[in-house]
DNA sequence: CCTTACTTACTAAACGGTAAGTAAATTATA
DNA sequence: TATAATTTACTTACCGTTTAGTAAGTAAGG
């Protein structure tokens, strides 16, 4: 029996809606809805919607700095690398929401994210510098800009994931094409990580 | 003597505004402004809102898809590969309001997207399966899947667009680390077509 | 009796879209 | 060729709905 607070619950569904119609399609009306209350009681949770949605993504946000840094302390500068894909792909597994919240969040070009998630962020990329740096001092790894890297990474997982649907749309355009199998999200996380650092070594 | 129709106008300002804020942030109200029209003005020229919103994008998928076809259909496979990379970068650059549109509806599924540019999407995914597999065919490339290949090209280079800003709020995070000049985008393009060919290589 | 956790009822503003009118250009007609 | 009719390209004024946010009231628990 789950024992979840109301704000927890509001929470909950609010990130539901916030990751499938973004930030501006979604109403607090609805919210309130799913939760069996009404938009008032929203507000006694919560000052504004932006505050709301703050509690949505910050915590995810801290999650993933903390998972990556937890799992990309140890080993050669190639493993580490390596789990730094890996954790964040296994990542947008269990939180699936979170593909679609920072797709959008890039698209916008962080303008409505909170300065705590932008933390949190520098904390994960400076993270990958240490990794790329590492390599290169070690001779494994060229030199590459790290910010192309981490967005090799962190959009492509992303918004494979959010063109799911996309995907599915297209295939209906390519009738003579064979249309293999799709591959599940645990194989294009492996297949991502041996091609960039493939790419990667000297 | 630039003679351009009040309705390119409007579409130009549109497709300002919607990159700049995207579809729902977007008011006509604003785009009339910037024309010095009124709003109904826009209405004479267009049914509606989405309307209009096609009338932005679907010339640019077109014009990509176009280009694509144009520069990929010589050469060896790597070479094709590296012409779609650098033909769809290079677009990036001369239609800087395109990245964020693209990154947008990428992010939302492309549940807003008209059919006509999924049809153009499709075209330009078919080009680049006919490269991966005709690099397949001649053991220069390793099997992979497509649609990855696609998300590592396209939003990793449009992402890498967007997220300017992000970059920027970054990178006053990271005062310890030093602070290594931006590359410009031509070099992103050239180091990601590199990192792409060179992990596909067998 | 006071705080918690709400509900009902409401306001204000924004925005997509429309109705109706109009000045100027274009075309048809006498 | 002068004039009447029509179309083009708008404007002013407005409507209806949606939605963030608030004021005030209330039932339950400590």
């Amino acid at each position: 029996m789950p024992k979840v607070s109301k704000k927890e619950l509001i929470i909950y569904h609010a990130r539901e809606s916030f990751s499938k119609n973004g930030y501006e399609l979604t109403t607090l009306e609805a919210i309130a809805k799913e939760c069996s209350i009404t938009k008032p009681a929203i507000y006694y949770h919560f000052k504004d919607k932006a505050t709301l949605y703050k509690a949505v993504v910050c915590p995810e946000f801290t999650a993933i700095a903390l998972k990556i840094k937890e799992n990309t302390q140890m080993g050669t500068p190639t493993k580490r690398l390596e789990n730094y894909i890996k954790t964040f792909g296994e990542f947008l597994i269990s939180n699936p929401s979170f593909s679609a919240i920072f797709a959008r969040e890039i698209a916008n070009g962080a303008s409505s994210m909170p300065d705590e998630c932008i933390e949190q962020l520098s904390r994960t990329i400076g993270q990958l510098i240490s990794i790329l740096n590492d390599g290169e001092s070690a001779k494994t790894f060229t030199k590459e800009p790290p910010f192309l890297i981490q967005m090799m990474i962190v959009t492509t997982l992303t918004s494979y994931n959010t063109a799911q649907p996309l995907r599915e749309k297209i295939s209906q355009y390519m009738q003579n094409k064979a249309t293999q199998a799709e591959p599940n999200f645990h194989n294009i996380i492996d297949a991502l990580s041996q091609k960039i650092i493939k790419g990667l070594l000297c």
